[in-house]
DNA sequence: TAGGCATATAGTTATAATACTATATGATGT
DNA sequence: ACATCATATAGTATTATAACTATATGCCTA
Protein backbone atom coordinates (compact mmCIF):
# COMPACT_ATOMS: atom_id res chain seq x y z
CA UNK A 1 0.00 0.00 0.00
CA UNK A 2 1.55 3.61 -1.36
CA UNK A 3 1.51 6.01 1.18
CA UNK A 4 -0.88 9.20 0.65
CA UNK A 5 0.67 12.34 -0.28
CA UNK A 6 -1.84 14.92 0.22
CA UNK A 7 -0.30 17.81 -2.14
CA UNK A 8 -0.16 14.98 -4.82
CA UNK A 9 -3.44 14.14 -4.05
CA UNK A 10 -5.19 17.66 -4.70
CA UNK A 11 -3.09 18.45 -7.42
CA UNK A 12 -4.57 15.56 -9.62
CA UNK A 13 -8.14 16.85 -8.60
CA UNK A 14 -7.24 20.56 -9.34
CA UNK A 15 -7.93 20.23 -12.75
CA UNK A 16 -10.95 20.38 -14.70
CA UNK A 17 -10.90 17.27 -17.20
CA UNK A 18 -9.80 14.73 -13.93
CA UNK A 19 -12.25 16.17 -11.88
CA UNK A 20 -14.99 15.28 -14.35
CA UNK A 21 -13.11 12.48 -14.54
CA UNK A 22 -13.61 11.83 -10.94
CA UNK A 23 -17.57 13.12 -10.82
CA UNK A 24 -18.65 10.61 -13.71
CA UNK A 25 -16.52 7.58 -12.35
CA UNK A 26 -18.51 8.42 -8.84
CA UNK A 27 -22.02 7.13 -10.34
CA UNK A 28 -20.48 5.26 -13.37
CA UNK A 29 -23.77 3.32 -14.23
CA UNK A 30 -25.08 7.07 -14.44
CA UNK A 31 -22.58 8.51 -16.85
CA UNK A 32 -21.25 5.19 -18.81
CA UNK A 33 -22.84 2.28 -21.18
CA UNK A 34 -22.94 -0.97 -19.72
CA UNK A 35 -19.83 -2.90 -20.94
CA UNK A 36 -19.99 -6.38 -22.28
CA UNK A 37 -16.34 -7.48 -21.03
CA UNK A 38 -16.43 -6.09 -17.79
CA UNK A 39 -19.01 -4.84 -14.88
CA UNK A 40 -18.95 -1.14 -14.70
CA UNK A 41 -19.44 -1.27 -11.08
CA UNK A 42 -17.33 -4.76 -10.01
CA UNK A 43 -14.22 -4.49 -12.64
CA UNK A 44 -14.63 -0.87 -13.74
CA UNK A 45 -14.94 1.82 -15.99
CA UNK A 46 -13.26 1.16 -19.60
CA UNK A 47 -10.38 3.52 -20.07
CA UNK A 48 -12.08 3.70 -23.83
CA UNK A 49 -15.76 4.68 -22.72
CA UNK A 50 -13.96 7.55 -20.71
CA UNK A 51 -12.09 8.46 -24.21
CA UNK A 52 -15.43 8.65 -26.08
CA UNK A 53 -16.61 11.21 -23.33
CA UNK A 54 -13.93 13.50 -22.32
CA UNK A 55 -13.14 14.89 -25.59
CA UNK A 56 -9.46 14.76 -25.55
CA UNK A 57 -7.41 12.17 -27.45
CA UNK A 58 -6.54 8.77 -26.19
CA UNK A 59 -2.35 9.31 -25.20
CA UNK A 60 -4.42 12.48 -23.15
CA UNK A 61 -6.58 10.51 -21.52
CA UNK A 62 -4.07 7.64 -20.29
CA UNK A 63 -1.86 10.45 -18.97
CA UNK A 64 -4.94 11.85 -16.76
CA UNK A 65 -5.72 8.36 -15.59
CA UNK A 66 -1.69 8.09 -14.43
CA UNK A 67 -1.94 11.34 -12.52
CA UNK A 68 -5.27 9.95 -10.95
CA UNK A 69 -3.59 6.51 -10.63
CA UNK A 70 -0.63 7.84 -8.95
CA UNK A 71 -2.67 9.90 -6.46
CA UNK A 72 -4.07 7.27 -5.28
CA UNK A 73 -7.28 8.29 -6.67
CA UNK A 74 -8.28 5.23 -9.01
CA UNK A 75 -7.22 1.81 -9.46
CA UNK A 76 -6.63 -0.04 -12.21
CA UNK A 77 -7.08 -3.42 -13.69
CA UNK A 78 -5.86 -4.80 -17.24
CA UNK A 79 -8.35 -7.33 -18.71
CA UNK A 80 -7.83 -8.22 -22.54
CA UNK A 81 -6.94 -5.50 -24.12
CA UNK A 82 -8.85 -3.41 -21.86
CA UNK A 83 -7.82 -0.98 -18.71
CA UNK A 84 -10.41 -0.55 -16.35
CA UNK A 85 -10.63 1.55 -13.67
CA UNK A 86 -12.26 1.96 -9.99
CA UNK A 87 -12.60 5.46 -7.72
CA UNK A 88 -10.50 4.61 -4.28
CA UNK A 89 -13.19 5.69 -1.98
CA UNK A 90 -10.22 5.11 0.61
CA UNK A 91 -7.97 8.24 -1.00
CA UNK A 92 -11.11 10.55 -1.19
CA UNK A 93 -12.15 9.67 2.06
CA UNK A 94 -8.51 10.17 3.78
CA UNK A 95 -8.26 13.74 1.83
CA UNK A 96 -11.87 14.73 3.24
CA UNK A 97 -10.71 13.64 6.79
CA UNK A 98 -7.55 16.46 6.10
CA UNK A 99 -9.45 19.07 5.60
CA UNK A 100 -12.01 18.26 7.73
CA UNK A 101 -9.22 18.67 10.37
CA UNK A 102 -7.67 21.86 8.69
CA UNK A 103 -11.24 23.28 9.31
CA UNK A 104 -11.72 22.39 12.92
CA UNK A 105 -10.29 24.23 15.76
CA UNK A 106 -6.40 23.52 16.51
CA UNK A 107 -6.15 20.93 18.52
CA UNK A 108 -3.22 19.41 20.63
CA UNK A 109 -2.08 16.97 18.65
CA UNK B 1 -19.94 36.54 -1.83
CA UNK B 2 -18.04 34.97 -4.78
CA UNK B 3 -19.18 31.78 -5.86
CA UNK B 4 -16.61 28.46 -5.20
CA UNK B 5 -14.68 26.70 -7.65
CA UNK B 6 -14.04 23.18 -6.66
CA UNK B 7 -11.27 22.83 -9.01
CA UNK B 8 -9.60 26.19 -8.55
CA UNK B 9 -9.78 25.29 -4.44
CA UNK B 10 -7.31 21.84 -5.13
CA UNK B 11 -5.73 23.42 -7.17
CA UNK B 12 -4.28 26.10 -4.85
CA UNK B 13 -4.24 23.25 -2.23
CA UNK B 14 -2.28 21.17 -4.93
CA UNK B 15 1.12 23.07 -4.09
CA UNK B 16 3.78 22.25 -1.28
CA UNK B 17 4.43 25.75 -0.52
CA UNK B 18 0.58 26.69 -0.18
CA UNK B 19 -0.19 23.27 1.77
CA UNK B 20 2.23 24.26 4.02
CA UNK B 21 1.34 28.11 4.56
CA UNK B 22 -2.70 26.35 4.99
CA UNK B 23 -1.40 24.27 7.92
CA UNK B 24 0.31 26.87 9.46
CA UNK B 25 -2.38 28.77 9.49
CA UNK B 26 -4.37 26.52 11.19
CA UNK B 27 -2.94 27.03 14.07
CA UNK B 28 -0.86 30.20 13.93
CA UNK B 29 -0.78 30.55 17.91
CA UNK B 30 1.62 27.67 17.56
CA UNK B 31 3.60 28.35 14.27
CA UNK B 32 3.67 32.25 13.98
CA UNK B 33 5.50 34.71 16.35
CA UNK B 34 3.26 36.81 18.44
CA UNK B 35 2.82 40.19 16.76
CA UNK B 36 2.08 43.75 18.03
CA UNK B 37 -0.59 45.13 15.77
CA UNK B 38 -2.46 42.65 14.79
CA UNK B 39 -3.88 39.28 17.08
CA UNK B 40 -2.82 36.44 14.93
CA UNK B 41 -6.40 34.92 15.82
CA UNK B 42 -8.13 37.87 15.72
CA UNK B 43 -6.60 39.47 13.51
CA UNK B 44 -4.67 36.97 11.40
CA UNK B 45 -1.10 35.95 10.12
CA UNK B 46 0.72 39.07 8.73
CA UNK B 47 2.61 38.34 5.38
CA UNK B 48 5.92 38.82 6.51
CA UNK B 49 5.57 36.48 8.82
CA UNK B 50 5.03 33.81 6.10
CA UNK B 51 7.96 35.28 3.85
CA UNK B 52 9.98 34.66 7.17
CA UNK B 53 9.19 30.94 7.58
CA UNK B 54 8.49 29.54 4.11
CA UNK B 55 11.74 29.94 2.24
CA UNK B 56 11.19 32.08 -0.73
CA UNK B 57 10.92 35.70 -1.90
CA UNK B 58 7.91 38.21 -0.64
CA UNK B 59 6.54 38.67 -4.08
CA UNK B 60 6.34 34.70 -4.39
CA UNK B 61 4.50 34.53 -1.12
CA UNK B 62 2.25 37.59 -2.41
CA UNK B 63 1.56 35.02 -5.68
CA UNK B 64 0.63 32.24 -3.52
CA UNK B 65 -1.58 34.15 -0.46
CA UNK B 66 -3.37 35.60 -4.30
CA UNK B 67 -4.11 32.29 -5.38
CA UNK B 68 -5.05 31.23 -2.18
CA UNK B 69 -7.60 34.51 -1.69
CA UNK B 70 -9.00 33.15 -5.19
CA UNK B 71 -9.88 30.12 -4.33
CA UNK B 72 -11.70 31.12 -1.52
CA UNK B 73 -9.27 29.79 1.18
CA UNK B 74 -7.84 32.64 2.87
CA UNK B 75 -9.07 36.06 3.26
CA UNK B 76 -7.17 39.07 3.51
CA UNK B 77 -7.30 42.56 5.48
CA UNK B 78 -5.01 45.66 5.22
CA UNK B 79 -4.06 47.53 8.56
CA UNK B 80 -1.81 49.99 8.06
CA UNK B 81 1.31 48.83 6.21
CA UNK B 82 0.74 45.22 6.57
CA UNK B 83 -1.92 42.93 5.17
CA UNK B 84 -3.76 40.33 7.10
CA UNK B 85 -4.51 37.11 6.64
CA UNK B 86 -6.95 34.48 8.21
CA UNK B 87 -7.98 30.63 7.08
CA UNK B 88 -11.54 30.54 5.25
CA UNK B 89 -13.32 27.18 7.35
CA UNK B 90 -15.78 27.57 5.20
CA UNK B 91 -14.54 26.93 1.96
CA UNK B 92 -12.40 23.78 3.83
CA UNK B 93 -15.80 22.34 4.67
CA UNK B 94 -17.45 22.84 1.57
CA UNK B 95 -14.54 21.08 -0.10
CA UNK B 96 -14.72 18.72 2.17
CA UNK B 97 -18.25 17.67 2.10
CA UNK B 98 -17.38 17.43 -2.10
CA UNK B 99 -14.81 14.64 -1.39
CA UNK B 100 -17.58 12.99 1.08
CA UNK B 101 -20.14 13.17 -1.65
CA UNK B 102 -17.51 11.41 -4.11
CA UNK B 103 -16.45 8.78 -1.29
CA UNK B 104 -20.00 7.77 -0.55
CA UNK B 105 -21.97 5.41 -2.73
CA UNK B 106 -23.82 7.25 -5.41
CA UNK B 107 -27.63 8.99 -4.84
CA UNK B 108 -29.87 9.72 -6.54
CA UNK B 109 -29.81 13.59 -6.97
C1' DT C 1 0.54 -15.91 -38.01
C1' DA C 2 -1.74 -11.98 -39.75
C1' DG C 3 -5.05 -8.41 -38.85
C1' DG C 4 -7.52 -5.72 -35.82
C1' DC C 5 -8.54 -3.50 -31.62
C1' DA C 6 -7.28 -1.18 -27.01
C1' DT C 7 -3.92 0.92 -24.61
C1' DA C 8 0.89 2.64 -23.83
C1' DT C 9 4.85 5.26 -25.08
C1' DA C 10 7.74 8.72 -27.64
C1' DG C 11 8.30 13.06 -29.36
C1' DT C 12 6.73 17.68 -30.00
C1' DT C 13 4.47 22.07 -29.07
C1' DA C 14 1.92 25.69 -26.59
C1' DT C 15 0.62 27.46 -22.42
C1' DA C 16 0.71 27.90 -17.42
C1' DA C 17 3.06 27.86 -12.99
C1' DT C 18 6.74 29.11 -10.01
C1' DA C 19 10.53 31.44 -8.96
C1' DC C 20 13.64 35.43 -9.16
C1' DT C 21 15.26 40.74 -9.32
C1' DA C 22 14.03 45.36 -9.73
C1' DT C 23 10.93 48.77 -8.82
C1' DA C 24 6.50 51.03 -7.56
C1' DT C 25 3.06 52.10 -4.13
C1' DG C 26 1.45 53.39 0.28
C1' DA C 27 1.60 54.14 5.10
C1' DT C 28 4.69 55.60 9.45
C1' DG C 29 7.29 58.30 11.97
C1' DT C 30 10.98 61.75 12.45
C1' DA D 1 8.98 66.35 3.23
C1' DC D 2 11.94 62.37 3.71
C1' DA D 3 13.52 58.05 5.02
C1' DT D 4 11.91 53.63 6.21
C1' DC D 5 9.25 49.62 6.21
C1' DA D 6 5.64 46.29 4.21
C1' DT D 7 3.50 44.86 0.38
C1' DA D 8 2.29 44.97 -4.64
C1' DT D 9 3.45 44.95 -9.40
C1' DA D 10 6.38 44.41 -13.65
C1' DG D 11 9.35 41.88 -16.19
C1' DT D 12 11.80 37.71 -17.04
C1' DA D 13 13.76 32.86 -16.83
C1' DT D 14 12.97 28.07 -15.96
C1' DT D 15 10.32 24.22 -15.44
C1' DA D 16 5.89 21.72 -15.48
C1' DT D 17 1.31 20.65 -17.69
C1' DA D 18 -1.68 19.39 -21.09
C1' DA D 19 -2.50 18.65 -25.54
C1' DC D 20 -1.50 16.63 -30.11
C1' DT D 21 0.33 13.00 -33.88
C1' DA D 22 2.80 8.97 -34.81
C1' DT D 23 4.04 4.64 -33.47
C1' DA D 24 4.85 0.63 -30.41
C1' DT D 25 3.03 -3.04 -27.59
C1' DG D 26 -0.11 -6.59 -26.20
C1' DC D 27 -4.03 -9.37 -26.65
C1' DC D 28 -7.67 -11.73 -29.32
C1' DT D 29 -9.66 -14.03 -33.39
C1' DA D 30 -9.86 -15.79 -37.84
Amino acid sequence: MTEIQTTKLFAALGNEKRMQIVTWMHDPVAHFPPQRDGDLVEVGVCAGAIVSKLGVSQPTVTAHMKILAEAGLVTSQRIKQWTFYQLNTKTLLAAQAKLQHLAALPGKD
